[in-house]
DNA sequence: CAATCGGTGTAATCAGTGATCACACTACAT
DNA sequence: ATGTAGTGTGATCACTGATTACACCGATTG
């Protein structure tokens, strides 16, 4: 039986759209095609007319993860918005560090595949060239303008590209059910600003 | 035929030793058990006889991972050692760096297995008890004592943590042949010390 | 209008996988 | 010697990723 109620072409669309869904709970992995085209109500064969393999999947879900973060970070920060002064600067990064550790937290299953082998080759042939980049570069550029960090190399991008990310990759791993991710994503955050010359009090209080 | 060539129970730390040197490849989760089996020369059932199931084995591996990690920072960092001055706990520090971004590169397939669900079980109840996290402490603590930054709070040590474990997870997963990798861990441990409140120079040259 | 043909889904099928079972064998203890 | 616990075997099950020949639809042609 032929499914009518299908729109021509548009298997390929619910199959990531499902896969999406199936990697908030982290399990991208264990997902088979086989289950895939059982919840979509077609025949096993029919996924492999819109997708060379199951790796083809895991790159476009990789591809749709990386869009759905830069949806957040645009979210966090739009492209056409600019820091009032020092203080906003401060709080846009902040925010874009925080967009990022929940992303992290939210959508694992995701986030794992995004930075691993699969993910790897489609963002990152130049890291430069990497959405994530993008905005950390704005934001930095800004926080680097209003004086509140000394400069905004190259190096000084990857270090804080990496020290966030790290920190969100444990945070995610680890204590799934935390609550205070928010400001320990701060505290994060105003630390790696430090490593750049920024003036920011250390953390306060006797959090981990 | 049974193999009487085999010591009895030696299977059990075969199945480890050829996991964990499949996975310098970086492809454990590629390994089937019968592929296991097979090149061990033994039935597919056999290896059941000591692990309960798939992931038995991979936590096993995960586990059998951190020891190695652990070896590694002990031969970086030894557990008898004490630094000298200033400079020798600065140096030690980035030893121990470097060592993390190594191993990551060259055991990445472990890598991966290790900071993922399978490894953070078993690791990870509390971050402090975590190996990894013992090396760190001490180096940090060292680094204080030597006035070389402010001080060694659980929330510095969780930040150099994940800026540390951000850029080697990072490292290796991109750009893997490079090779001037150990001046860029120097320089990503000088910063987070920098974040401490470490008097160190920001990198020189343009490194991206 | 009718023939055609590319794109899509189906059903059957293949090899390979994780897991389980009854069974056989070996080494060791009694 | 005899029993027993531990280990490996072979068969088997359900499942998976992938391929194939085939059927069908719909838009493009003549």
């Amino acid at each position: 039986m032929h499914s009518t109620s299908r729109l021509r072409g548009r298997l390929r669309e619910d199959v990531i759209a499902l896969a999406l869904a199936a990697a908030q709970d982290g399990a991208i992995e264990e997902l088979s095609m086989r289950e895939v085209s059982r919840r979509l109500g077609v025949s096993p064969g029919a996924i492999y007319r819109h997708f060379q393999d199951r790796e083809a999947i895991l790159k476009a879900l990789a591809e749709a993860g990386f869009a759905l973060l830069a949806e957040r970070f645009e979210a966090a920060m739009p492209v056409g918005s600019a820091a009032q002064d020092a203080a906003d600067a401060l709080a846009r990064f902040e925010e874009l560090a925080l967009a990022y550790v929940t992303f992290a937290r939210t959508h694992y299953g995701l986030w794992r595949l995004m930075f691993g082998p699969y993910g790897c080759e489609l963002q990152f042939q130049d890291p430069a060239r990497a959405p994530t980049y993008q905005w950390l570069a704005r934001s930095l550029s800004e926080l680097r303008d209003f004086g509140v960090i000394g400069g905004a190399t190259p190096q000084d991008k990857y270090f804080v590209w990496t020290a966030i990310h790290g920190f969100s990759d444990l945070q995610a791993l680890l204590r799934e059910g935390a609550d205070d991710v928010e400001p320990r994503a701060r505290d994060q955050a105003r630390l790696c600003l430090r490593a750049l010359g920024a003036p920011v009090d250390p953390p306060r209080d006797g959090r981990i």
